[in-house]
RNA sequence: CGGGGCGUAGCGCAGCCUGGUAGCGCGCCAGUUUUGGGUACUGGAGGCCCCCGGUUCGAAUCCGGGCGCCCCGACCA
């Protein structure tokens, strides 16, 4: 993409109500507009990454044989009735009512949907189990909007929702999603634990969420010290392997959030318990029949007996996920993405605009990069060359390629790594052939 | 919802107390400069001063009401 037909408008000061870093550096990135307290348009930029994520969790959970659906916003409030959670949700939920007067809401989750739609079609056990998700839209009208993607009253989730026979059946559903979180938010260059939790207003009796230690999180979490270093993808199980052990090895590994911790029965002693903040960026829970009673989504079981599903649903938020990474993966001139969800792989920056030598190697080194499938933001604008610099420093591509007439000259371009700041001068081809290969 | 703060150019702010024809920095546009890591200079455009009402000869400024946004607490991916 060239940067002159592009739409990315930076800003070189931090608007007010910022408050924390990953907030600060979208807005100054123009990845995202406030439109609404708690509601963003996301600029081309920040839809990139947004994008990124979205294929990454959706590439796990196919991998873990969760099934990508897409249900609408919005909701008939019938459904909710029959789950008695109508009354229950409160002023969170977005009611509307439609121009025949029917009480219709922005969702703000789908377990009543998903269920109506596992009922109308799953009859016996033999469809079992299954795992059904969507990546969509969720409203939440909450009291405080803050933090910008973090907690907006607007946010795309990841939901998913499983259903099994029997309870053995069910865990071993929750624990295919419990492997499938580690391994998407690894890939996000996160390390995201596994805490017990509170199951909340979703209910059930078994419940993780997966947390980002960061000071700007807003949970409060209690886990061992083992967790700084251990490697919780070593040795992990295939998905039709036994996930008990890999389940048991890292649950035994004590981490809480503050409304399940409970400092006499943790068992960790005092110096190896850390107490820190922390980001939800999912959250898992298996609540077996708290739905499909209710809404009657039984099946018929091997006797011939109808049979209520048991149910967990799995959470991610995405769109919360691109401030949690920047959270995570920042310094002072502005982002460092990691190279699975960065926007562009690498920036290519002419230092002399206007000089034809310059602007015809420049131009032929984008078409190159185009070729073998590299995706690059050229800054080809002809300001000044420091502001190309600090505009490139803050949107943290991995790469930057930087050609220059002095170079030129001697036959090479620099290449710049993001995350270390590293820079070395190297051929045209070696730039291509290191830019091409990972 | 309780407590606090703010609303003036795209962004960051001053002006308000003590009413008198709206300013600064950045950004933007034009020109000069030709810059090797946020260049300098010159000129310029851009404002229902959040909205409605009141007081006044006159309101960004004072008064009343409303709306919006932010921060601190209880909820959540």
């Amino acid at each position: 993409m060239r940067l002159s037909a592009y739409f990315l408008p930076t800003l070189k000061e931090t608007p007010a109500e910022a408050q924390i870093v990953s907030h600060r550096l979208m807005l100054r990135s123009g990845m995202i507009r406030q439109t609404s307290a708690g509601i963003y348009a996301w600029l081309p930029l920040g839809l990139r990454v947004l994008r990124n994520i979205e294929r990454i969790v959706r590439e796990e959970q196919d991998a873990a044989g969760a099934l990508d659906m897409l249900m609408p916003t919005i909701q008939p409030a019938e459904l909710w009735r029959q789950s008695g959670r109508y009354d229950d949700y409160g002023k969170e939920m977005l009611r509307i009512r439609d121009r025949h007067d029917r009480e219709m809401l922005y969702g703000p989750t789908n377990e009543e949907m998903i269920t109506d739609i596992f009922r109308t079609y799953i009859k016996s056990y033999r469809e079992l189990p299954r795992n059904l998700y969507h990546i969509q839209w969720k409203f939440r009208d909450e009291i405080r909007p803050r933090f910008g993607v973090m907690r907006g009253r607007e946010f795309l989730m990841k939901d998913a929702y499983s259903f099994d026979l029997d309870a053995v059946g069910a865990r071993r559903s929750y624990q295919k999603m419990f492997l499938a979180y580690l391994r998407t938010f690894a890939r996000m260059g996160l390390r995201a634990i596994p805490m017990r939790a509170d199951a909340g207003p979703i209910g059930g009796d078994l419940s993780h969420e997966f947390i980002i230690l960061a000071d700007t999180g807003e949970s409060g979490v209690f886990c061992h010290s083992a967790w700084a270093d251990t490697d919780m993808l070593a040795d992990a199980p295939g998905y039709d392997d036994d996930l008990q052990p890999f389940f048991d090895r890292l649950t035994d590994i004590y981490a809480a959030t503050d409304e399940k911790h409970d400092p006499t029965a943790c068992g960790v002693l005092p110096d190896e318990l850390i107490k820190a903040r922390g980001i939800e960026v999912g959250h898992i829970f298996y609540f077996g029949t708290k739905y499909s009673k209710p809404l009657g989504a039984t099946v018929a079981g091997p006797g011939g007996d109808q049979v209520p599903v048991e149910m967990g649903s799995y959470g991610i938020g995405v769109s919360r996920l691109v401030g949690a990474i920047i959270e995570a993966s920042h310094d002072d001139a502005g982002i460092i993405w990691p190279d699975s969800v960065a926007p562009f792989k690498v920036g290519l920056i002419n230092l002399k605009s206007g000089d034809e030598a310059c602007d015809q190697s420049c131009d032929d080194l984008y078409a190159d990069l185009r070729t073998a499938g590299v995706e690059v933001l050229y800054d080809d604008r002809s300001e000044r060359a420091g502001v190309k610099f600090a505009d490139m420093d803050l949107i943290g591509l991995p790469w930057q390629l930087v050609v220059g007439p002095r170079g030129l000259k001697t036959g090479v371009v620099e290449l710049k790594r993001r995350a270390t700041g590293e820079r070395q001068e190297v051929s045209r081809d070696s730039a291509l052939a290191r830019l091409t290969e990972s």
